[in-house]
DNA sequence: GCAATTTATCTTGACGTCAAGATGTCTACT
DNA sequence: AGTAGACATCTTGACGTCAAGATAAATTGC
Protein backbone atom coordinates (compact mmCIF):
# COMPACT_ATOMS: atom_id res chain seq x y z
CA UNK A 1 0.00 0.00 0.00
CA UNK A 2 1.09 3.67 0.31
CA UNK A 3 2.27 3.74 -3.33
CA UNK A 4 4.29 7.09 -3.63
CA UNK A 5 3.23 9.94 -5.55
CA UNK A 6 4.42 10.10 -9.59
CA UNK A 7 8.03 11.50 -9.82
CA UNK A 8 10.06 12.47 -12.38
CA UNK A 9 11.42 9.11 -13.38
CA UNK A 10 7.61 7.29 -13.50
CA UNK A 11 6.76 9.75 -16.17
CA UNK A 12 9.63 8.85 -18.24
CA UNK A 13 8.64 5.16 -17.47
CA UNK A 14 4.96 5.93 -19.14
CA UNK A 15 6.50 7.71 -22.27
CA UNK A 16 8.91 4.52 -22.85
CA UNK A 17 5.66 2.53 -21.90
CA UNK A 18 3.68 4.23 -24.60
CA UNK A 19 6.22 4.68 -27.27
CA UNK A 20 7.60 1.17 -26.27
CA UNK A 21 4.89 -1.43 -24.99
CA UNK A 22 7.91 -4.28 -26.00
CA UNK A 23 10.60 -3.02 -23.75
CA UNK A 24 10.97 -3.91 -19.78
CA UNK A 25 12.11 -1.33 -18.51
CA UNK A 26 11.91 -2.07 -14.73
CA UNK A 27 15.39 -1.80 -14.74
CA UNK A 28 15.70 1.57 -16.05
CA UNK A 29 13.35 3.17 -13.21
CA UNK A 30 16.49 1.48 -10.55
CA UNK A 31 18.91 2.62 -12.82
CA UNK A 32 17.28 6.18 -13.59
CA UNK A 33 16.59 6.97 -9.56
CA UNK A 34 19.94 5.76 -9.04
CA UNK A 35 21.46 8.17 -11.52
CA UNK A 36 19.76 11.12 -10.28
CA UNK A 37 20.11 10.67 -7.03
CA UNK A 38 23.67 10.58 -7.15
CA UNK A 39 23.57 13.66 -9.15
CA UNK A 40 21.63 15.56 -6.49
CA UNK A 41 23.79 13.92 -3.68
CA UNK A 42 27.00 14.82 -5.39
CA UNK A 43 25.76 18.26 -5.90
CA UNK A 44 24.87 18.79 -2.23
CA UNK A 45 28.61 17.26 -0.90
CA UNK A 46 30.21 19.55 -3.21
CA UNK A 47 28.36 22.86 -1.88
CA UNK A 48 29.90 22.07 1.74
CA UNK A 49 33.12 21.01 0.78
CA UNK A 50 33.28 24.52 -1.09
CA UNK A 51 32.45 26.35 2.03
CA UNK A 52 35.77 25.02 2.82
CA UNK A 53 37.61 25.85 -0.32
CA UNK A 54 37.65 22.45 -1.87
CA UNK A 55 36.47 20.22 -4.36
CA UNK A 56 34.96 17.06 -4.06
CA UNK A 57 38.06 15.65 -6.06
CA UNK A 58 40.42 17.66 -4.04
CA UNK A 59 38.48 16.76 -0.40
CA UNK A 60 38.94 12.59 -1.59
CA UNK A 61 42.95 12.94 -1.93
CA UNK A 62 42.92 14.86 1.33
CA UNK A 63 40.66 12.32 3.39
CA UNK A 64 41.89 9.28 2.04
CA UNK A 65 45.10 10.35 3.17
CA UNK A 66 44.27 11.40 6.74
CA UNK A 67 42.01 7.97 7.18
CA UNK A 68 45.50 6.51 6.36
CA UNK A 69 46.87 7.65 9.32
CA UNK A 70 50.04 9.29 10.93
CA UNK A 71 52.51 10.26 8.87
CA UNK A 72 49.78 10.59 6.47
CA UNK A 73 51.96 10.03 3.67
CA UNK A 74 51.13 7.37 0.51
CA UNK A 75 52.56 7.30 -2.94
CA UNK A 76 50.05 8.10 -6.12
CA UNK A 77 49.54 4.76 -7.15
CA UNK A 78 48.48 3.75 -3.61
CA UNK A 79 46.13 6.92 -3.97
CA UNK A 80 44.73 5.40 -7.42
CA UNK A 81 44.15 2.00 -5.86
CA UNK A 82 41.57 3.76 -3.75
CA UNK A 83 40.05 6.56 -5.40
CA UNK A 84 38.38 4.89 -9.01
CA UNK A 85 40.44 7.10 -11.44
CA UNK A 86 42.55 7.44 -13.78
CA UNK A 87 46.79 7.79 -13.03
CA UNK A 88 46.39 11.41 -15.53
CA UNK A 89 43.68 12.06 -13.17
CA UNK A 90 45.22 11.66 -9.73
CA UNK A 91 48.38 13.64 -11.02
CA UNK A 92 46.49 16.62 -11.60
CA UNK A 93 44.12 16.39 -8.54
CA UNK A 94 48.04 16.18 -6.71
CA UNK A 95 49.36 19.11 -8.95
CA UNK A 96 46.54 21.53 -7.69
CA UNK A 97 46.87 20.21 -3.67
CA UNK A 98 50.24 21.51 -4.09
CA UNK A 99 49.87 24.43 -5.65
CA UNK A 100 47.64 24.88 -2.97
CA UNK A 101 49.76 24.25 -0.45
CA UNK A 102 47.90 21.25 0.85
CA UNK A 103 50.06 18.50 -0.02
CA UNK A 104 54.14 17.60 -0.91
CA UNK A 105 55.76 15.38 -3.34
CA UNK A 106 58.74 13.86 -1.35
CA UNK A 107 61.00 11.87 -3.00
CA UNK A 108 61.16 8.09 -2.38
CA UNK A 109 64.64 7.28 -1.72
CA UNK A 110 63.93 3.32 -1.86
CA UNK A 111 62.45 3.93 -5.14
CA UNK A 112 63.45 7.07 -7.66
CA UNK A 113 60.32 6.27 -9.82
CA UNK A 114 57.87 6.99 -6.86
CA UNK A 115 56.94 10.22 -5.16
CA UNK A 116 55.43 10.22 -1.63
CA UNK A 117 52.59 12.62 -0.97
CA UNK A 118 52.58 13.93 2.22
CA UNK A 119 49.63 16.10 3.90
CA UNK A 120 51.09 19.53 5.08
CA UNK A 121 50.08 21.21 8.37
CA UNK A 122 47.80 23.31 6.33
CA UNK A 123 46.59 19.78 4.62
CA UNK A 124 45.80 18.41 7.93
CA UNK A 125 43.89 21.18 9.39
CA UNK A 126 42.04 21.95 6.55
CA UNK A 127 40.85 18.22 5.99
CA UNK A 128 40.29 17.84 9.59
CA UNK A 129 37.68 20.93 9.72
CA UNK A 130 35.94 20.05 6.23
CA UNK A 131 35.53 15.83 6.97
CA UNK A 132 33.58 17.02 10.73
CA UNK A 133 31.28 19.48 8.02
CA UNK A 134 30.81 16.70 5.89
CA UNK A 135 30.23 13.95 8.08
CA UNK A 136 27.72 16.37 9.48
CA UNK A 137 26.08 17.04 6.27
CA UNK A 138 25.55 13.20 5.34
CA UNK A 139 23.89 12.96 8.18
CA UNK A 140 21.42 15.78 7.39
CA UNK A 141 21.13 14.02 3.57
CA UNK A 142 20.27 10.57 5.42
CA UNK A 143 17.96 11.83 8.10
CA UNK A 144 14.91 11.59 6.04
CA UNK A 145 15.33 7.60 5.80
CA UNK A 146 14.45 5.48 9.32
CA UNK A 147 17.39 3.77 10.83
CA UNK A 148 15.62 0.27 9.09
CA UNK A 149 15.14 2.16 5.65
CA UNK A 150 18.99 2.76 5.86
CA UNK A 151 20.48 -0.40 7.08
CA UNK A 152 18.14 -1.69 4.11
CA UNK A 153 19.31 0.30 1.67
CA UNK A 154 22.83 -0.13 2.40
CA UNK A 155 22.49 -4.14 2.54
CA UNK A 156 21.14 -3.81 -1.04
CA UNK A 157 23.71 -1.51 -2.31
CA UNK A 158 26.64 -3.59 -0.36
CA UNK A 159 25.15 -6.51 -2.57
CA UNK A 160 24.51 -4.92 -5.38
CA UNK A 161 28.08 -2.96 -5.55
CA UNK A 162 29.82 -6.46 -5.16
CA UNK A 163 28.77 -7.56 -9.04
CA UNK A 164 31.24 -4.43 -9.84
CA UNK A 165 34.33 -5.04 -7.52
CA UNK B 1 22.57 -13.22 9.86
CA UNK B 2 25.34 -14.26 6.73
CA UNK B 3 26.88 -10.59 6.81
CA UNK B 4 28.57 -9.69 3.40
CA UNK B 5 32.39 -10.02 3.20
CA UNK B 6 34.67 -6.67 3.74
CA UNK B 7 34.79 -4.62 0.90
CA UNK B 8 35.89 -1.77 -0.57
CA UNK B 9 33.88 0.89 1.45
CA UNK B 10 34.34 -1.28 4.81
CA UNK B 11 37.83 -0.57 4.60
CA UNK B 12 37.04 2.92 4.05
CA UNK B 13 34.80 3.27 7.55
CA UNK B 14 37.27 1.20 9.67
CA UNK B 15 40.17 3.87 8.85
CA UNK B 16 37.62 6.37 10.03
CA UNK B 17 36.57 4.02 12.91
CA UNK B 18 40.24 3.95 13.80
CA UNK B 19 41.53 7.39 12.79
CA UNK B 20 38.59 9.80 13.92
CA UNK B 21 36.24 7.71 16.72
CA UNK B 22 34.20 10.49 17.18
CA UNK B 23 32.31 10.74 13.99
CA UNK B 24 29.37 8.68 12.68
CA UNK B 25 30.18 7.31 9.91
CA UNK B 26 27.23 5.07 8.87
CA UNK B 27 25.51 7.33 6.38
CA UNK B 28 29.17 7.86 4.17
CA UNK B 29 28.99 4.18 4.08
CA UNK B 30 25.63 4.69 2.43
CA UNK B 31 26.93 7.60 0.27
CA UNK B 32 29.70 6.14 -0.80
CA UNK B 33 28.40 2.54 -1.98
CA UNK B 34 25.99 4.87 -3.75
CA UNK B 35 28.79 6.92 -5.13
CA UNK B 36 31.18 4.28 -6.38
CA UNK B 37 27.69 2.02 -7.83
CA UNK B 38 26.89 4.70 -10.10
CA UNK B 39 30.44 5.04 -10.96
CA UNK B 40 30.43 2.02 -12.06
CA UNK B 41 26.68 1.31 -13.88
CA UNK B 42 27.85 4.48 -15.75
CA UNK B 43 31.10 2.87 -17.14
CA UNK B 44 29.22 -0.56 -17.87
CA UNK B 45 26.27 1.65 -19.63
CA UNK B 46 28.76 4.25 -21.24
CA UNK B 47 30.49 0.64 -23.20
CA UNK B 48 27.26 -0.26 -24.64
CA UNK B 49 25.61 2.61 -25.92
CA UNK B 50 29.69 3.25 -27.25
CA UNK B 51 29.29 0.46 -29.52
CA UNK B 52 26.30 2.60 -31.35
CA UNK B 53 28.56 5.54 -31.90
CA UNK B 54 26.88 7.23 -29.09
CA UNK B 55 27.80 9.16 -26.08
CA UNK B 56 25.58 8.76 -22.86
CA UNK B 57 24.93 12.57 -22.95
CA UNK B 58 23.98 12.21 -26.90
CA UNK B 59 21.58 9.27 -25.91
CA UNK B 60 19.87 11.06 -23.31
CA UNK B 61 19.05 13.43 -25.74
CA UNK B 62 18.19 11.24 -27.98
CA UNK B 63 16.00 9.11 -26.36
CA UNK B 64 14.60 12.33 -24.56
CA UNK B 65 12.93 13.07 -28.00
CA UNK B 66 12.12 9.44 -28.97
CA UNK B 67 9.80 8.77 -25.94
CA UNK B 68 8.24 12.09 -26.50
CA UNK B 69 6.13 10.26 -29.08
CA UNK B 70 5.96 11.53 -32.84
CA UNK B 71 7.11 14.22 -34.68
CA UNK B 72 9.61 13.70 -32.06
CA UNK B 73 10.43 17.36 -31.75
CA UNK B 74 10.99 19.53 -28.29
CA UNK B 75 12.48 22.66 -27.88
CA UNK B 76 16.50 22.96 -25.87
CA UNK B 77 14.08 24.34 -23.15
CA UNK B 78 11.70 21.19 -23.38
CA UNK B 79 14.76 19.04 -22.78
CA UNK B 80 16.31 20.73 -20.37
CA UNK B 81 13.90 20.35 -18.09
CA UNK B 82 14.36 16.59 -18.51
CA UNK B 83 17.61 16.11 -18.27
CA UNK B 84 19.35 18.13 -15.04
CA UNK B 85 21.55 19.87 -16.90
CA UNK B 86 22.74 23.25 -17.61
CA UNK B 87 21.60 25.12 -20.97
CA UNK B 88 24.87 25.69 -22.02
CA UNK B 89 25.79 22.18 -21.54
CA UNK B 90 22.44 21.41 -23.53
CA UNK B 91 23.66 23.53 -26.32
CA UNK B 92 26.46 21.77 -26.76
CA UNK B 93 24.76 18.33 -26.53
CA UNK B 94 22.75 19.40 -29.58
CA UNK B 95 25.57 21.03 -31.78
CA UNK B 96 27.55 17.25 -31.59
CA UNK B 97 24.56 15.79 -32.50
CA UNK B 98 23.47 17.95 -35.28
CA UNK B 99 27.16 18.00 -36.67
CA UNK B 100 26.42 14.01 -37.02
CA UNK B 101 23.14 14.34 -38.49
CA UNK B 102 21.16 12.81 -35.56
CA UNK B 103 19.09 15.55 -34.78
CA UNK B 104 18.36 19.18 -36.32
CA UNK B 105 17.45 22.59 -35.61
CA UNK B 106 14.03 23.79 -36.93
CA UNK B 107 12.97 27.32 -36.60
CA UNK B 108 9.77 27.85 -34.10
CA UNK B 109 8.17 30.33 -36.68
CA UNK B 110 5.52 30.85 -33.71
CA UNK B 111 8.38 32.29 -31.01
CA UNK B 112 11.62 33.50 -32.65
CA UNK B 113 13.57 33.16 -29.38
CA UNK B 114 13.09 29.38 -29.86
CA UNK B 115 13.91 26.83 -31.91
CA UNK B 116 13.00 22.98 -32.20
CA UNK B 117 15.49 19.92 -31.77
CA UNK B 118 13.93 17.15 -34.15
CA UNK B 119 15.23 13.78 -34.46
CA UNK B 120 16.47 13.20 -38.26
CA UNK B 121 15.85 9.90 -40.03
CA UNK B 122 19.43 8.84 -39.31
CA UNK B 123 18.44 9.73 -35.51
CA UNK B 124 15.55 8.01 -34.79
CA UNK B 125 17.08 4.80 -36.60
CA UNK B 126 20.03 4.98 -34.41
CA UNK B 127 18.69 5.63 -31.38
CA UNK B 128 15.62 2.42 -32.07
CA UNK B 129 18.51 0.39 -32.16
CA UNK B 130 20.68 1.67 -29.09
CA UNK B 131 17.28 2.00 -26.84
CA UNK B 132 16.65 -1.74 -27.53
CA UNK B 133 20.87 -2.59 -26.59
CA UNK B 134 20.65 -0.87 -23.52
CA UNK B 135 17.40 -2.22 -22.16
CA UNK B 136 18.76 -5.18 -22.74
CA UNK B 137 22.73 -4.03 -21.08
CA UNK B 138 20.40 -2.55 -18.24
CA UNK B 139 18.64 -5.99 -17.21
CA UNK B 140 21.98 -7.40 -17.39
CA UNK B 141 23.30 -5.48 -14.93
CA UNK B 142 20.47 -5.89 -12.53
CA UNK B 143 19.99 -9.62 -13.02
CA UNK B 144 22.07 -10.63 -9.27
CA UNK B 145 18.96 -8.44 -7.59
CA UNK B 146 16.35 -10.83 -6.75
CA UNK B 147 12.70 -9.76 -7.79
CA UNK B 148 12.17 -8.83 -4.11
CA UNK B 149 15.26 -6.72 -4.14
CA UNK B 150 14.61 -5.17 -7.31
CA UNK B 151 11.06 -4.13 -5.43
CA UNK B 152 12.67 -3.03 -2.33
CA UNK B 153 15.99 -1.40 -3.25
CA UNK B 154 13.57 0.87 -5.66
CA UNK B 155 10.82 1.77 -3.16
CA UNK B 156 13.82 2.89 -0.86
CA UNK B 157 15.55 5.08 -3.96
CA UNK B 158 12.23 6.47 -4.79
CA UNK B 159 11.89 7.37 -1.31
CA UNK B 160 14.93 9.19 -0.85
CA UNK B 161 15.17 11.03 -4.25
CA UNK B 162 11.67 12.55 -3.19
CA UNK B 163 14.05 14.65 -0.89
CA UNK B 164 15.08 16.24 -3.61
CA UNK B 165 13.00 16.60 -6.37
C1' DG C 1 3.46 52.66 -29.34
C1' DC C 2 7.54 52.34 -26.50
C1' DA C 3 10.44 51.17 -22.67
C1' DA C 4 11.34 47.81 -19.17
C1' DT C 5 11.21 43.21 -18.03
C1' DT C 6 11.16 38.46 -18.87
C1' DT C 7 12.20 34.52 -21.57
C1' DA C 8 14.98 31.29 -24.63
C1' DT C 9 19.12 30.14 -26.34
C1' DC C 10 23.94 30.51 -27.09
C1' DT C 11 28.91 31.90 -25.93
C1' DT C 12 32.93 31.95 -23.15
C1' DG C 13 36.35 30.37 -20.05
C1' DA C 14 37.54 27.27 -16.49
C1' DC C 15 37.60 22.73 -14.52
C1' DG C 16 37.81 17.57 -13.91
C1' DT C 17 38.10 13.48 -16.32
C1' DC C 18 40.03 9.82 -19.37
C1' DA C 19 42.86 7.01 -22.79
C1' DA C 20 47.05 6.58 -24.78
C1' DG C 21 51.53 7.08 -24.71
C1' DA C 22 56.12 9.26 -22.99
C1' DT C 23 59.69 9.31 -19.52
C1' DG C 24 62.58 7.81 -16.09
C1' DT C 25 63.74 4.04 -12.87
C1' DC C 26 64.19 -0.53 -11.12
C1' DT C 27 64.73 -5.72 -11.61
C1' DA C 28 66.04 -10.01 -13.48
C1' DC C 29 68.52 -12.56 -16.37
C1' DT C 30 72.38 -13.47 -19.09
C1' DA D 1 78.15 -5.24 -16.67
C1' DG D 2 74.50 -4.99 -20.04
C1' DT D 3 70.04 -5.33 -21.76
C1' DA D 4 65.05 -6.45 -21.84
C1' DG D 5 61.10 -6.00 -19.54
C1' DA D 6 58.26 -4.27 -15.83
C1' DC D 7 56.86 -0.51 -13.15
C1' DA D 8 55.47 4.35 -11.36
C1' DT D 9 54.38 8.63 -12.65
C1' DC D 10 53.53 12.34 -15.72
C1' DT D 11 52.12 14.55 -20.28
C1' DT D 12 49.06 15.41 -23.97
C1' DG D 13 44.85 16.16 -26.32
C1' DA D 14 40.01 15.52 -26.37
C1' DC D 15 35.58 15.62 -24.11
C1' DG D 16 31.57 16.88 -21.10
C1' DT D 17 30.24 19.91 -17.66
C1' DC D 18 29.10 24.31 -15.34
C1' DA D 19 28.46 29.34 -14.00
C1' DA D 20 28.07 33.66 -15.67
C1' DG D 21 26.95 36.57 -18.92
C1' DA D 22 25.72 37.91 -23.93
C1' DT D 23 22.24 38.18 -27.46
C1' DA D 24 17.89 38.38 -29.39
C1' DA D 25 12.90 38.18 -29.19
C1' DA D 26 8.46 38.33 -26.84
C1' DT D 27 5.52 40.34 -23.28
C1' DT D 28 3.88 43.67 -19.97
C1' DG D 29 2.80 48.15 -18.20
C1' DC D 30 2.33 52.68 -18.96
Amino acid sequence: MSEQKQDHVDRILAQWRRERPDLDVEPMGILGRLKRLGTHLGREVEAVLMQHGLSTSAFDVLATLRRSGAPHRLSPGELLEMTMVSSGTMTNRIDQLEKAGLVERIVNPQDRRSVLIALTKKGLATVEEAVGAHVANQQRLTRNLTAGDRAEFDRLLKKFLADFE
